[in-house]
RNA sequence: GGUGAGAUACUCAAGUGGCCAACGAGGGCAGACUGUAAAUCUGCUGGUUUUUACCUUCGGAGGUUCGAAUCCUCCUCUCACCA
């Protein structure tokens, strides 16, 4: 493959780049003498849990190791002790060193979804940073001031908000800039948001004498289901990885249209003279823009499963949300005759409380056997049924 | 170390003795309309084997009072100014 096309496809999608020539030069290198380069990314373990918000960034390293990158898979170990600032003050617990490695385990398993195995490494920053020491801790601190640290976003708006920063906040962007002087690294990937943290890995590997200064290449962050918060977790508005066909492909389908194109710029393999052709197709009404999602839907479910499940996923979805039938599967638990309503909806986990489920069925969201119910007070006689709460909820019950 | 201000539900934010399970906004959930899109309209948004009732909640622990998110004392935490 020729270089120019190489780093068309390194440049795809980036939020920005740092030092180009730098990644210019190391791809030119490896294609000329086959020499490799290292790629660092870090991550935090205490979500074991990929999403597609992390798979924006493994898929751009994929695309590295294509063109002679070792990818250095970094798990802050240490660094989770502190907790990168995030302006909540949450009190962090402290993971024990098996969880960590469990939690790595998992995170590898994930990642080598999207990864090449033989061309990962896997690095625990414990073991620099565990012998660093005081003095060591105190030479870092030494690279830096608080004017500039405060320049991060992060802190500066706190600082103006009034909010309060531990003095161990400061640590966390040393540290990981640290990480990056014992890692030699050449490139190091992340997220617009860590921009001030790649750039302290440049800073002190220069300050360090490393002999180099890692470019750092900076991915958007992708929004959630939402499409105003970055994917997470937390906010429960993530697709993760791990989850089932069905569960992906329908979390696809339920994002905005608007943010359906930044889910194409971002996460799909199609070209991008592709995407503005389908987006043309849309905006001259060529193209119901359901069928463009529908694509998408298919391409990533295929990417975490393969294309029968997806195709299943597909036909599930239509069955249940198109032609308003029963999903194939429908989780099951038994009840003693005479269980009231509410109960038995929460038993089946379909509500969170029985006051909750009240609420819900005063408001016609609850049916049992596709038929509303409006009676709270109603008790299960012996028999089955089918329970259902809002469009996405059910439950099969075995009465007696 | 001193002085002052503050801590309310997922978030922001009203409430300064009874009308407070606590205004409002955002978010979330549900209903209508749809393409499980967007926009819009409507309802809900502490818990309870059963609800015009009862129980727990306003940083924590005590206290005053017939009655406290509201008053008092101590504690914890945050911020500002001074040192």
């Amino acid at each position: 493959m020729g270089i120019a096309k190489a780093m068309a496809e390194i440049e795809r999608g980036t939020a920005e780049i740092i030092d180009l020539e730098r990644i210019e030069t190391l791809v030119t290198r490896y294609y000329n003498e086959g020499e490799t380069y290292r790629v660092k990314l870090g991550l935090d373990p205490t979500a074991p849990d990929l999403h597609l918000g992390h798979t924006v960034i493994l898929q751009k390293l994929s695309v590295f190791q294509k063109h002679g990158a070792i990818v250095q898979l970094l798990i802050g170990d240490f660094t989770a002790m502190i907790g990168d600032p995030t302006g909540k003050n949450e009190t962090r617990k402290v993971l024990d060193r098996d969880t960590v490695k469990e939690n790595a385990k998992t995170y590898q398993e994930q990642a080598f979804k999207i990864l090449d195995p033989d061309k990962t490494e896997l690095m625990f920053n414990s073991t620099w940073l565990d012998a660093l020491g005081a003095d060591g801790m105190i030479q870092l601190t030494t690279q830096y001031n608080v004017a500039r640290m405060l320049e991060r976003d992060d802190f500066e708006k706190r600082y103006k908000a009034g909010q309060s920063i531990a003095v161990s906040e400061f640590l966390y962007p040393l540290l990981q800039g640290y990480d990056s002087v014992a890692m030699e690294c050449d490139i190091e990937l992340g997220g617009t948001d860590q921009k001030f943290n790649l750039l302290m890995g440049r800073h002190l590997q220069r300050n360090y004498n490393v002999g180099k200064e890692q470019a750092v290449l900076m991915m958007p962050i992708l929004e959630g289901l939402d499409g105003v918060q970055k994917m997470s977790k937390s906010l429960g508005n993530y697709i993760g990885i791990a989850e089932e066909a069905n569960t992906i492909y329908a979390k696809v389908l339920s994002i905005s249209d608007t943010l359906m194109w930044r889910y194409y710029e971002l996460l799909s393999n199609r070209s991008l003279t592709e995407i503005a052709e389908l987006r043309r197709g849309v905006e001259d009404g060529n193209i119901h823009p359901k069928k463009v999602k529908e694509m998408l839907a298919l391409e990533i479910t295929t990417r975490f499963h393969d294309e029968a499940a997806a195709k299943d996923a597909q036909a599930e979805f239509n069955k249940v949300f198109a032609a308003n039938q029963l999903p194939t599967d429908i989780p099951e638990f038994a009840a003693e005759e005479g269980i009231w309503i509410c109960k038995a909806l929460v038993d089946a986990g379909l509500e969170p409380s029985t006051s909750q489920a009240r609420r819900d069925i005063q408001q016609n969201a609850v049916s049992i056997d596709q038929k509303k119910i409006g009676d709270v007070k109603l008790n299960l006689e012996a028999g089955e049924y089918i329970l259902q709460v809002g469009k996405r909820k059910f439950a099969k019950v075995k009465v007696g």
